[in-house]
DNA sequence: ATATTATAACCGACCGGGCGGTCGGTCAAT
DNA sequence: ATTGACCGACCGCCCGGTCGGTTATAATAT
């Protein structure tokens, strides 16, 4: 007695994948149901199946995105390699774009800053979600800060929870000014520049650092 | 044979005004014309006398808003302090918010940035501008970075571009973060420890700054 | 095997509302 | 009387969301 029978949760993220790639291009804004439903080669109602309006699609879309972008970080934070050189390979990681899963979509990244902060009068689903993506990560990094200033590799007069937004807000920063120039701007070159300060700007003995490679 | 006469640099301006308020209330997507007409006191078709469409008052927005923005950088700039000093006190200028004089708007940055990098397909006016402004910023900080490598305050073998896109970023990228949690992010804080740690990863000698603050 | 049926899945024409932009008329200062 | 400034009703378009009808397929009957 049953019938036609599918993959929702395939679909859906059908969906959803054609629906970021429609995002990216144009914005949420000036993006209709009508173009995600063509992208995903799916008619217009049907989008409706599955998600109860535009805003759950944008909704649904930010973790979605969050785990496309996610970077192979899990082992080097499970390594046991000292703190110091765990902070220096995830900037290294995070220098070569061709580690990041799905850049041509970074751009989404304005849009989303802008949803989620406008979204604080409806339910705020969206602006939660990304601050417990912001805190999760400065989590993780002030924890490997932690790490070094109990080994002594750092200086003990650091707020390991101000670092770690800093060095999280750096790298933000940098690909805003890099998605908006992307011709002009050395993006691997300032990551780069970030790891040699931050790091020399961390340590505890002072001296340390001046054999790493040069910062150019 | 005259008619009624106005400032029209004045009105114009007042209409901008209204506009980047309501802009920042509910993002441009969202803001209508007859929003921004009620919000300056004005009837919907006056607008268009002054601007020829959306988009050109979002346009105008952005360099009416950067003019807002600006902090009490000149004195600083033109002071005769050598540059560490300098740089620390463009630290501090930024970390009390008081100096601001429009936070409230600065959620319209993320409009910006969507909008701009949007704005490529068509003339890109936006995204011109807005690259013009990082541009600026970065030759501000980089020329004080190369007086300090000159002065011997900083180490040599920095690349004072990449380090002003760094300071730039990091100051954008905690930005967003305090935005969009503002109520448990210690802005200036994490500013504090900016501060601190930059200037000690560039110091040219490796033992200075210990004597300071503590990066609390 | 084949026909029948039940129903999940799919769809796109349609609706209502709202928005950007226009335009002809009004107002008021000179 | 002239004309620059102002205005809001109006237009046309488009978009989010709906809904009744269609299709495809699994289960069942024959």
């Amino acid at each position: 007695m049953c019938a036609k029978v599918v993959d929702k949760k395939e679909k859906k993220d059908g969906i959803v994948t054609a629906a970021i790639s429609e995002f990216a291009k144009k914005g949420f804004a000036k993006t209709t149901i009508n173009d995600i439903a063509a992208a995903a080669g799916i008619g217009k109602g049907t989008v409706y199946e599955y998600f109860e309006n535009k805003e759950a699609i944008i909704n649904y879309s930010f973790g979605y995105f969050m785990r496309s972008l996610e970077l192979d970080m899990e082992e080097i934070l499970i390594s046991k390699v000292p703190a110091r050189e765990k902070l220096r390979q995830i900037f290294d990681l995070f220098s070569d774009m061709n580690n990041w899963s799905s850049v041509e979509f970074i751009e989404l990244w304005f849009d989303f800053w802008s949803e989620g902060i406008r979204s604080k009068s409806s339910k705020g689903v969206l602006l939660k979600d990304m601050n417990l993506f912001y805190r999760s990560y400065r989590e993780l990094f002030a924890a490997i800060i932690v790490e070094g200033m109990n080994n002594g590799s750092f200086r003990k007069n650091i707020n390991p929870e101000n670092a770690a937004a800093m060095i999280i807000g750096a790298l933000d920063g940098i690909m805003v000014q890099w998605v908006l120039d992307k011709e002009n701007f050395d993006f691997s070159g300032v990551v780069q520049t970030i790891k040699f300060t931050v790091l020399r700007g961390l340590s505890a003995a002072p001296a340390q650092g001046n054999s790493e490679a040069n910062d150019e």
